[in-house]
DNA sequence: GTTTGTGTACCGTCCAGACGGTATAGTAGC
DNA sequence: GCTACTATACCGTCTGGACGGTACACAAAC
């Protein structure tokens, strides 16, 4: 299999993302899962091993590439990188975040692990939110205003429009800098 | 049936509010609502005519509690019962009230009845916040504190010192006020 | 003032369907 | 001959919901 194409283990956990998306997680079912990928119910459980095994793959690729984002920002600025990356409203990837987030708690079907690598990634964040603003109140506020942006954007709350969010960020930015 | 009794009706919510909390909403089924009701299921259906009834029952309940102590926030100071209501840890009802609106998206054992009840509540305070901070960038900002500290407070994110909180709080007041 | 009727508040049982998971036999490509 | 699957059949369990029945309170009707 060439390295160009995509995985059969990433089209299932693609397919995961979109039915927890569209569905919820009482539409992910291992049989709706393999139709969604093209792939039959013994090919899926050939990839993961159990529907927790399935869970836990998506959050730890979540992982992953947020570990990548949070990185970049350490670079380039995070307080405006973690405002915009919370944002995202109608992203696939972020709704996919979030619908897992929530099938989390209140499943047993979710271990530990999912668990733990979803929560690492609020927690990369905080951290690097921390690291650029020297005052911990204003580090605290700046992740608490993301936060709620996130759950905003990606629950149905109302969401502030685009031109509110920047007059947000630059109000955050003159807490963070002087004083 | 005396009115200083709890109805069998309120009953049945509050089992649902416990499992939801405590098992989520797998573990949610109309026998285990009845069991821990102490109510036959047969005496369940009765109340609430189906699963779906039942959900909406206690968006509802939530929906009027809120409707309450929103109306008394903006008499005795919004601001500070946003954030204090929002970072109520451990709390019951707050925990059901989270744990039904993680449910509600992701099935379809939801109505929209349901969602609008519940959604009611942000708007609400939303609301609340603008019409007692003069300037909308700040309300919008004290709005998404509060949610970023609902979303940590029950949901497993971490969670501020309540000396932060406090000190949160009194910057967030400093912004509203003066400027 | 007891028979008759109506509504409310349940209980207990049953069932068709869905689900997770296992098993097995077979196939195509490297 | 191993990896990566497909296809199908099956099992035990659980679930929502429907249903029939019960007990009791209250009220007319006679």
């Amino acid at each position: 299999m060439g390295q160009d194409e995509i995985t059969t283990r990433d089209r299932i956990l693609n397919a995961l993302q979109r039915l927890l998306v569209e569905k919820g997680s009482s539409g992910v079912t291992l049989e709706a899962v393999a139709a969604e990928a093209g792939v039959s119910k013994g090919g899926l459980l050939y990839h993961f091993k159990s529907k927790a095994d399935l869970y836990n793959g998506l959050a730890r690729r979540y992982r992953l590439v947020e570990e990548e984002h949070i990185a970049e920002a350490r670079r380039t600025g995070a307080i405006e990188a973690f405002l915009r990356v919370s944002t995202v409203e109608s992203d696939e990837s972020a709704a996919g975040l979030w619908a897992l987030f929530t099938a989390l708690r209140g499943t047993d079907e979710l271990s530990a692990e999912a668990r733990d690598d979803l929560l690492f990634i609020f927690e990369g964040w905080k951290a690097a939110l921390h690291a650029e603003i020297a005052d911990p109140v204003t580090a605290e506020i700046v992740r608490l205003v993301g936060d709620g942006l996130f759950l905003s954007a990606v629950s149905g709350v109302p969401v502030p429009s685009p031109e509110t969010v920047d007059r947000i960020l630059k109000r955050l930015k003159d807490l963070a800098e002087h004083r």
